[in-house]
DNA sequence: GTGAAAGCGCTAACAT
DNA sequence: ATGTTAGCGCTTTCAC
């Protein structure tokens, strides 16, 4: 007995368009071939001819044919499905991430899922096991600090699930896209000195983050080549908010022989230094050089512009998927693909002010 | 000839993990009950005993059975997917909205699908038409300026996808959240007032958005009750960009006799108004008062602290979800949710200074 | 309140 | 280079 009608038997008026979608079968027919050579052909399997090939084509744009993804996914057991994985520190660099991995996985027909993550909650190793139980993504990107997140990084080798990360630790990832943040950061410090600037404070980034270690780093390479020693007592502890660089501003710009110039992590770091300089009616650049780190959008709404280094956070996530979709489709094989960092100069720095 | 080899016949590790996912056939098993019963707990659909229904519950927590979402949709013809569609005007309000319905959907089991979408590019309607035939979102969320797209809306009522919206104007949706946003700038504007600012400017939104005539009305309420003549030459169209706030405020503080009190129609705006009151070396709000509208993580960033009207994105994008998902299972009948706003007062705004 | 069986639309494995 | 068939894991329909 048949519970459901077949359209290539009976024409039923299914949808609000008045027409039920068209299936493989009814291409297949209207083609004369069967449905595996259908199927080859929107796969780009090889073994088509091509006449063949084109003339499946041109009756699926007919017929307005569009494979069913869940039927797809059923039978080939993949999901085409990447999750994204984010603790957001800041929006607009998620948001930038997102765009990114969402155009490369528009590209390979793959479909993008969001998972926001508090990794200091208990249980978000669980809960990332649980999407994965639930919706097998065939694959992650991971942002920053959950890229190194040891306990889920097991996890997910033992669930067997592919990843690809932004800026992780080395070693902590095959795939993914990074940048030389201690180059950039001592690049950065050199400019910074080369304007005559001899007291330079930092506010760190989040100790879980690599980036902390790297910033932190390039910062102490930048004074060493320039001759000057480092002071523990410029570098106070931050942890990427805006607020932490509002109070990590005011403990530096409190001291007795405050520093000229303040060097933040991020860029939502050194706007709260802005706001705070502002607060105690310091001019920038002119009392206090501001610099920053990833050239999101904000840095430009803020007055006066920032001094940043600009990080291409959306194409790290568009390569970070791509290198991803590589290993899952299985047509090459990822890597961690260094990107370009550049010198974002804005008027946020200037000279340092003569004593 | 069996092809395959099932598990509940022959244990064979599959995954990483080392034991292949359990299914629905096998809870059943171990249940003693019938797929069909599992299902019935698992979609709380009614006629299970109650002592049944706990016992499956438990089954599944042991076998650690999660549904395979493929296999539902196919079966089901849901997809249990929400699609948002978005023209990306302010990262940061995008990510608050994206947040909201994210977290709708994820307390529906739903998966969300996002789709940056150019309303003013040529094919933006096929381009949706083509992700409601492939993926077939069971429901679609729409920002501004999409809420009001005539040929989108018509091509969705056509394809008989239904769709939320948030702030869409009267008549173009039937579920989702919204503001009085009119009332909310009169209320702003009367508060400007009773601080002495008799020459106030605005900015208004772009001319694809509800939302410009709406503020821009309620910007003329406020003046009209305060007995204030509405003087044209105080209106500058903007388009919600920064950018287009920088050169508002560049006409406007150009007049011979420049407003005391700048109304931007959106923060981004607003921020591009500070940004060139600065650099004209304006004291804010001494010189010049400046008001924004939605309340974004930029307000917060800048100096001073812009006041504005705070608008709830975030749960604006859970209530739309939710309203659809309402719909989309049955479960209720959904509705256009008004949500409160909310004077946000910072330092940006000061009394107006005596001529 | 519960169950049996058909079938959703596709791909995998095996044939030809 | 192309076809045949079983089956992916669930929900639906209908029977009890």
């Amino acid at each position: 007995m048949t519970h459901r009608l077949k359209p290539a038997v009976v024409v039923a008026p299914a949808s609000a368009d008045g027409v039920r979608a068209a299936r493989m079968e009814d291409v297949a027919a209207a083609a004369g071939v069967s449905m595996k050579t259908v199927s080859r052909v929107f796969n780009r399997e090889p073994n088509v001819r091509e006449a063949t090939r084109s003339r499946v084509e041109q009756i699926a744009r007919q017929l307005n044919y569009q494979p069913n993804t869940s039927a797809r996914s059923l039978a080939a057991n993949r999901s085409y499905l990447v999750a994204l994985l984010y603790d957001n520190p800041s929006s607009n660099y998620v948001m930038e991430v997102i765009d990114g991995v969402l155009d490369a996985c528009r590209n390979a027909h793959y479909n993008l899922m969001l998972r926001p993550i508090d990794y200091t909650g208990a249980g978000h190793v669980e809960a990332v096991a649980e999407l994965v139980a639930q919706y097998r993504p065939d694959g992650l990107v991971l942002t920053p600090p959950l890229t190194d997140d040891r306990a889920l990084l097991e996890r997910l080798q033992r669930l067997g699930v592919r990843h690809a990360s932004l800026s992780a630790r080395p070693g902590n990832a095959q795939l993914g896209a990074s940048l030389n943040e201690r180059r950039a950061a001592a690049e950065m410090l050199e400019h910074v000195v080369a304007l005559g600037h001899r007291r330079i404070g930092h506010i760190t980034g989040h100790r879980d983050h690599g980036a902390r270690a790297w910033r932190l780093a390039g910062y102490r390479d930048g004074l060493r080549r320039a001759g000057i020693e480092f002071d523990p007592a410029l570098v106070i502890e931050g942890e990427h908010t805006f607020h932490s660089g509002v109070e990590g501003a005011r403990r530096l710009l409190g001291l007795a022989d405050p520093p000229t110039a303040l060097f933040a992590a991020n860029d939502d770091m050194a706007a709260g230094v802005i706001y705070e300089a502002c607060e105690r009616g310091l001019r920038i650049p002119d009392d206090l050089s501001v610099l920053g780190f990833d050239d999101t959008p904000l840095s430009q709404q803020i007055w006066p512009g920032l001094t940043t280094v600009r990080q291409p956070s959306r194409d790290m996530g568009r390569i970070a998927a791509e290198q991803l979709l590589l290993e899952i489709r299985g047509t090459g094989t990822g890597q961690v693909v260094q990107v370009p960092y550049q010198l974002q100069l804005r008027r946020s720095l200037g000279p340092a002010r003569q004593p």
